[in-house]
DNA sequence: TATTGTTATACTCTATAACTATA
DNA sequence: TATAGTTATAGAGTATAACAATA
């Protein structure tokens, strides 16, 4: 029986993992993991606020800030005054961006496939739902009924 | 159908989800949840090394040893050396770190609880079982029968 | 020779709080 | 009043490389 510890050991161990391959794959460009999902996110659906960049890649926009002064810096991203809107900035790819993105996605490929091989299409299907729905779950709104503490910490088997 | 970037992004989206309410619900007691994390793993089996408790809890042994360095200081963890290998040191809850652990347990536990309240028990099993064959899947190790890459970013859909 | 752990070092990510400017 | 972003600040986690001691 599937304990929320063992689900929440599970899924790190998991994302760990990804996030280390990503971070070996993406570092002879001088890239890390979480700015490759930053330029992805940005190539996706570009001329974002910072605010809605941040909310896409479940980050936070003093993060998202952090990243996109470093990452401006290295010529990859840009941003401008926002057309309507005189509060907000829209931070898009620059062309050597664009360029970077294209290599860093090819250099993550073998990653995304290694993670794919070992699924059947119905079960990526399913381990995807699965996760939205834990994500969803675990948003702060989502409160549960009201469940009383009758669980003690695993056993020590030292 | 579901991509290993759709995967990607929903694993990071879960964890971080995770991980936000944890460190949320340990904050008031100093403790992150990488360190609740590490606590776990010795409350699980102590007297590990450093090396072993680096592999369980998917870390490092470089970055456990900086987060013991910070918990023995304090008060939660001893180390000793190891009783057979002179060049091992094995870590273990002081009482004050087994107390704290079962407080930040039952702190947990809303969590745990919403996590595992949006799945069925089978498709709480389906999922540590996909996860778990997911991280196996991204183990350097593994290396993927050679696959020609055709695939190229999602399109721009501004 | 290989392994465990330490040390030094550096950097990214993370996030809060106070603030400015604008909606 | 609420929102977008900035600034200052702080700290945690991450990891590499060189090293010492031991297996």
């Amino acid at each position: 029986m599937t304990s929320g510890s063992d689900i929440a050991m599970a899924l790190r161990a998991a994302y760990l993992a990804l996030h280390r391959r990503s971070d070996a794959a993406f570092a002879a460009r001088g890239v890390t993991a979480d700015q490759f999902v930053l330029l992805a996110t940005l190539a996706r659906g570009h001329a974002l606020t910072q605010r809605e960049l941040a909310r896409r890649m479940s980050s936070d926009p003093s993060t998202v800030r952090a990243m996109l002064v470093l990452m401006e810096r290295q010529g990859l991203v840009e941003r401008d005054v926002h057309p309507t809107d005189a509060r907000a900035r829209t931070v898009a790819l620059t062309p050597k961006g664009k360029r970077a993105f294209r290599q860093l996605w090819a250099a993550g490929e073998p990653i995304r496939q290694q993670m794919i091989a070992v699924l059947d299409p119905d079960e990526a299907d399913t381990l995807a739902r699965l996760l939205t729905r834990v994500t969803a779950g675990l948003s702060p709104e989502s409160v549960p009924a009201d469940s009383l503490d009758l669980s003690h910490p695993p056993e020590d088997n030292q």
